[in-house]
Formats: structure tokens, C-alpha cells, sequence
DNA sequence: TCAAACCGAAGTGTATACACTTTTGACGGA
DNA sequence: TCCGTCAAAAGTGTATACACTTCGGTTTGA
């Protein structure tokens, strides 16, 4: 996540902030008080909010500015879909050509969630609950899938860092070992199995009285702080 | 694909540039150059380039400019990796909910690719022969999944249209044709067969002589136009 | 002859200026 | 009181200016 350049740093540190929630969902940013604040011109604020727009946590609307995203619970549910859909074949081919390399990987992994999740670092424990599944697509050499997982990651991070409780998130650290197991002994079905529950699991925690299964809710009115 | 604002004209315009060929692979995108053929400031331009650059038609380097990608034999496999993961979970979607009217659709549009191959119209064939795998995500309501497919379309149709010859772009009609039909008759495992097989042989056609199936290659020396 | 340093041209990176749009709040009439 | 109008303020959209980096070619020293 390192970027070296000037638009990448505020692109950082926006993303912070709004998967943080030190940025509500339907704020507004202002472009000449972000440059203020960062001490630099519109210039780069524009850049930035032009990346994260395009990464969907930031929705630009014509002439009325830049708002925090505020993803509906229909859009939540489709990331999901696609992220099902991702790793299911992520995992075969994690299994289909496994090395014991990556089964250290996985577990040094869960050993650094276990250490976020027991210390109540919430930011932290919901970036490595994430890094899961990118840390897969890296270990499948498959650098394109890694980095569609991490955008779907963070896409929805602001939801996932809104609604998770501590329970919740021991919960998925749970179910990591659980597939990493299945993984390790190769039983396919079973980490599929595993995977998609996790999946379901993790989406049912963050949809709070969710819409019956239909599509196209009208997106409901996100908070509008300022 | 409609956009009304000057840059995203400007993004329309110089992706056709890119993905018909008119500007190769590697070559150097200057700026003021640009600005004058659209008669525009650099800050559009720059601003059309950086999303291009996300798009990974276009790849920047530091104070040096943006050149058009020339993605390599590796990316290209992980793209057509990533989209296996994708179509096969959404074949199954689609077949689980099947309605008349999709039917309709897929058959309504494997005519309109069937008129452009007849006419010889490559930009529209390879367009179109792509858009068919979008039209299955917008049929299952899932304008996220859509949306990735649109992507990872175009971020490969440049190598698509560099290499696909008229017998092959038959080729994918038939198997477009004989997708639906698998479809139609609810066979999953014969429509996912066929779905891998299609992308299997799209993907085989593309790459010239292929690097025998490991990772990570040194991205071969692209055309280094100007 | 060759290589390293140098200089000007070309091009990118950022800041600023200004035009145009949207918002806000006050005023006036019904 | 309420609604429509209008003007000032705030904010976005685009162009331009200028500093800094990179690239090519020439000169200079050994």
C-alpha cells in the first residue's frame, strides 16, 4: 500500500478516514478545505477524489461536488455475490496446486488476526480479517485476482467496520482456521462448503434488517452529515 | 457507454484509439499533443489519462508520461483466470433463475454478432462478442459483476482485437450459440463446460506463442512506438 | 576515440486564476 | 405565513503559468 507520490498519500489517507468512519457516509468533501488541511492546491485533492471515486468509496455528482460514498444494501449484496464467486475458484486453484508454504502463509496470517482481534484493535482486526482472502489470490500467483479482491475489500469496508462487533469478528477468525484446515487437507468440498458460509456469514452480519432477496432497492438516503 | 462530460469523451475517444489499434502498444501519450487534437487543456487530458490508467490501458511512470499498456503473456492469463472464477459462478446464477426473456435476450444478441462478423466489421465484432459476456451479468441483476466484466473486456480487448482473426471470431459465435442452448436446456454442468472451453479457446487464440503455463514472466519488451 | 559533463528543448507536476454553477438567505408580494 | 424571486457567497470546472525533471545532442577533457 506504500505510494511514494503526493496524490497517493491523500488517497491514502482519505481511504483511512472513510473506512474509519472518521468520514460519515454522505459527507461532503470540500475540495479547498481538503487542500487546506492537506497544504496542498485543488489540484491534488481533485486527483484524489477522482481515484476514490472511481474505487466507488467517494460518488461525484456534476458541479455539486464529492460525497463519502453510501453503498445500499443491494450493492452490498451483489459485491458479495461477486466476491463468492472469486474466491470459490480461488480456492480450487489454491488446492489444486498446493505447496506447504502456503499453508505456513495462511496460518502466520491468522496468527497476526488472532493478535488484532485479542488486543480490540478495530481498524487493524478488519484490515487482516480482509487480507485474508487477498493474501489467497497472492499465494495463487494471481496478482489481478489479488487486487479485485482488495478494491471489493475496501469497497465495502465502510460497512464491514460500521456493523462487525467483536463477536462477529472472532467469529471470522473462526472460520478462517476452519478453511485453512479444510484447505490443508485438501478436501475441496468442504472448503468450498466452508468458504461460502463464511462469505454468508459475514454479509448477514452487515445487512441489519435486510430487504427480502430482490434487487434494485432504491438506494436509501445515506446520512448527509453537513 | 454514453458520456456527456469532456472528459469522459476524451476517455470514450482515446479507448477506441487504444483497443482499434490506432495508437500501439507502448506508444508515448503527450499530453499537449493531445490537448490540441481535442482542443482542450492538459488538466483534461490528465485527468482522462489517470482514469485510463486505472483502467490499465494506460500505464504511467513518473515524470516521465503515460504510455499505452502492452499488458503481458502473464496478465493476460490472470485476466482470463479471474474471469473463468466469474462466469462460471454466474452461469450458474443465471441457469437457477431462468427466465423466457432472458433467453430472448441472448438469443436476440448472438444475431447482432452474428450481422457484424457477416459484415466484416471487426471493431463492432470484438465489441460486441464481449458485450455478451456483460449482457449475462445485467440478465442475473448484477450491475457490480457487470461492471468487473466490462472491465477486464476491455483491459484485454486491445490483445483481442491485435490478434483474433475473422475464422475465430466465428469460432466464438458458435460457441456463444451453443452456450445459450446449454442454457436454455437448464444443463449446468454442460453450459459450465462449454463457458470454460469458450474462454480456454479465446485466451489460447490470443496468446502467439505461449509460455508453458507457470507464473509470473518478465513482461516482454513491449512496442516501443516513438 | 571515447566517456563524462553540460546545456537547451521538451514534457511533466503543481499552483493559481477565472468563469460558471449551485446554494443560501433575505426580501417582497400575495 | 408562505412562496417565488433575486443577489451574494460558496464551490466546482477548466485554462494557464511556472518550477522541476527528463531527454538529446554537443562540447570538453583525458
Amino acid at each position: 500500500m506504500e505510494n511514494a507520490t503526493p496524490t497517493g498519500f491523500i488517497v491514502d489517507a482519505l481511504t483511512r478516514s472513510i473506512v474509519e468512519h472518521r468520514l460519515l457516509p454522505g459527507s461532503k468533501l470540500v475540495e479547498q478545505k481538503l487542500a487546506d488541511q492537506f497544504g496542498v492546491s485543488r489540484t491534488l485533492i481533485r486527483q484524489a477524489l477522482f481515484r476514490l471515486s472511481q474505487n466507488r468509496l467517494v460518488r461525484m455528482e456534476p458541479a455539486r461536488g464529492a460525497f463519502v460514498a453510501a453503498p445500499s444494501v443491494e450493492e452490498a449484496r451483489q459485491v458479495f455475490s461477486v466476491r463468492r464467486m472469486l474466491e470459490a475458484g480461488m480456492v480450487r486453484s489454491l488446492i489444486a496446486d498446493l505447496k506447504p508454504q502456503h499453508i505456513k502463509a495462511l496460518k502466520d496470517h491468522i496468527k497476526l488476526e488472532g493478535a488484532a482481534i485479542g488486543e480490540g484493535d478495530i481498524s487493524s482486526r478488519t484490515e487482516l480479517l480482509g487480507d485474508f482472502h487477498v493474501l489467497m489470490a497472492k499465494l495463487i500467483g494471481n496478482t489481478v485476482l489479488a487486487q479485485m479482491l482488495g478494491d471489493l475489500n475496501s469497497r465495502c469496508a465502510l460497512i464491514t467496520m460500521m456493523y462487525q462487533s467483536d463477536q462477529e469478528a472472532a467469529h471470522s477468525q473462526e472460520e478462517h482456521i476452519a478453511i485453512v484446515n479444510a484447505i490443508h487437507a485438501r478436501d475441496e468440498a468442504l472448503a468450498l462448503r466452508l468458504l461460502d458460509e463464511h462469505l454468508c456469514h459475514v454479509q448477514a452480519a452487515l445487512i441489519p434488517a435486510s430487504s427480502p432477496s430482490s434487487s434494485s432497492s432504491p438506494s436509501k438516503a445515506p446520512v448527509q452529515s453537513q
